[in-house]
DNA sequence: TTGCAGTCAATATC
DNA sequence: GATATTGACTGCAA
């Protein structure tokens, strides 16, 4: 029963005692492994105690009372022997002690300090692979992502890329010998860091090694020696290439032949990559907006409305989907730090909501009266139609309407007052307001919301968002608010208020876009949770 | 099945 | 040459 419970019903980290995070603390480790085989220590048996001291050692919310000092790695943390030498029991508690060393500052670990021995950089010797952190097995890393306290995520990848920029590393070295990644996803991932409450087990993973990275008195130095080496051999390599004058390097990637009939040689089996056209990108964002979910049946007349593939079809959109997301993740973090000061991760905090599963919607409360449902309907005509209308001029720049008058209900979907000059397509000339789904990406919204973002983007100084309601300034994000109000804040952090109307110029701005979108998006979900319609009830 | 998270890797851009 | 963008893919969960 117990265990019934737990798992359908788990509480928050922060809502623990002691004695309630140990389950928790007996799963992961379950789950990574280390009590596997069997060995559960259930009462009693040696690893009991551990349980006991890892959770002692990891408690979240004091993170940030750990005195700053102590070397990053316990002796025996750095002690280059892997796995064998420890016990799990060590290995869990000194790889989070490793993780909760608040992170030096990025001048620390340029300046050598009193380093730790061990690790000299020969033996970081494979790029391809991730460092093994400071002697801890690749094991251990998940360990240590499971017991991790919450980490700021944006912070750390705020330091990474100053030391790395300060250091002139590039992102494919630190990538591939730090993170185990490739450069476009460091890239990303140093653009766009999502709040750690969002990221799964396996997401987390790259922000602790960045931190423990951070943590390591000689990170850069290793690096720094990666590089040397790599240059090295890449010197013997144009060498020895130039003289048997092999091409062995670029693969006669992709050119055109490719797709032809005629099987060539091996490599020709890959596949072209796919480039949407401006003009269709245009057009999927159009359908989007009306549609953030589109029915098999729609994305099968976009795909031939546009000429592409389904599958391209549905790629774009689970990618669009996802990374709009992603940017309001980002959104609300420097709100959120601008907002308030340290407040690290706040972004997560608050994410207390409800529903853990229902994950992104960072921006909950939106809710609009109907929505895909009845865009469905229409839907079909308007995407398409707006494709073929091609380059979607007008369409798009419909967004800078006006934000319509803050009225209640479905305030973001409806973008259908269109502003004359958009074209409207269809669904929207004809929809009457209260049919709304169809616009379900309202113009109006948008524009303020892009406003806002402008703002916070711009890194306007927390005075700036001052003057809007508070709620917009700080989203979800920063302090707890009650569910509900949350929900308002966000909503009006989307939206904008009406203040920001006049704000936008008229260049469509696709970070409008975007959000509007997104708006779509999440009242579609939200309906989809509440399974029927109810329109209002949600004030803002 | 569908949607999502996390990545890769080809390209585009700086 | 380094970094940013983005279509596609894999694995997982509901």
């Amino acid at each position: 029963g117990s265990v019934s419970d737990m798992l359908s019903r788990p509480k928050p980290w922060s809502k623990l005692t002691q004695k309630g995070r140990e389950p928790f603390i007996r799963m992961q480790l379950w789950l990574n492994g280390e009590l596997g085989q069997g060995v559960l220590p259930v009462q009693g048996q040696q690893q009991g105690p551990v349980i006991q001291s890892v959770m002692s050692l990891q408690d979240p919310l004091l993170q940030g009372s750990v005195s700053s000092e102590s070397t990053p790695k316990t002796s025996a943390s750095c002690s280059p022997a892997p796995e064998s030498p420890m016990s799990s029991s060590e290995s869990v508690k000194s790889l989070t002690e490793l993780v909760q060393q608040p992170c030096p500052s990025v001048e620390t670990s340029k300046d050598g300090k009193p380093p730790e021995p061990s690790e000299p950089p020969a033996s970081d010797s494979q790029p391809a692979t991730p460092l093994p952190l400071s002697g801890h097995s690749a094991l251990s890393i998940q360990e240590l992502v499971a017991m991790s306290p919450e980490l700021d995520t944006y912070g750390i990848t705020k330091r990474v890329k100053e030391v790395l920029t300060d250091n002139n590393l590039g992102q494919r070295l630190f990538g591939e010998t730090i993170l185990g990644l490739t450069q476009g996803s460091v890239s990303d991932l140093l653009a766009r860091p999502k709040p750690w409450h969002k990221l799964s087990l396996k997401g987390r993973e790259p922000f602790v090694r960045m931190q423990l990275w951070l943590n390591d008195p000689n990170n850069v130095e290793k690096l720094m020696d990666m590089k040397r080496m790599e240059k090295k051999a890449y010197m013997k390599r144009r060498h020895s290439s130039v003289s048997d004058n092999q091409p062995c390097e670029s693969p006669s990637v992709g050119i055109d032949y490719s797709q032809g009939a005629s099987p060539q040689p091996q490599h020709q089996l890959k596949k072209p990559r796919v480039v949407l056209a401006p003009e269709e990108k245009e057009a999927l964002k159009r359908a989007y907006q009306q549609k953030p979910y589109p029915s098999p049946k729609t994305i099968e007349e976009l795909a031939t409305q546009l000429n592409l593939k389904t599958s391209t079809v549905i790629n774009w959109f689970h990618n669009y989907r996802s990374r709009i997301r992603r940017e309001l993740f980002i959104e609300e973090i420097q709100a959120g730090s601008q907002g308030q000061a340290g407040a690290s991760d706040s972004p997560s905090a608050r994410s207390g909501r409800a529903a853990p599963g229902s994950e992104g919607d960072s921006c909950d409360g939106v809710e609009a009266p109907e929505g895909p449902s009845a865009a469905d309907a229409e839907e079909p005509s308007g995407p398409a139609a707006a494709a073929k209308s091609q380059g979607g001029s007008a369409l798009e720049e419909r967004h800078e309407a006006p934000p319509r008058p803050p009225e209640k209900a479905e305030p973001p979907p409806s973008r259908s007052p269109e502003p004359a000059t958009a074209t409207t397509t269809e669904a929207q000339s004809r929809a009457p307001p209260p049919e709304g789904p169809a616009d379900a990406a309202g113009p109006a919204p948008s524009p303020a919301a892009a406003a806002r973002e402008d703002a916070a983007t711009s890194a306007a100084p927390p005075a700036a968002r001052e003057g809007a309601p508070r709620s917009s300034a700080l989203p979800s994000t920063s302090a707890p608010p009650p569910a509900t109000t949350r929900r308002a804040s966000s909503l009006q952090s989307l939206f904008g208020l009406p203040e920001a109307a006049g704000a936008r110029d008229s260049r469509d701005n696709p970070l409008r876009k975007k959000k509007a979108a997104n708006l779509n998006s999440i009242i579609h979900r939200l309906e989809k949770a509440a399974s029927r319609e109810e329109p209002i009830e949600w004030e803002f």
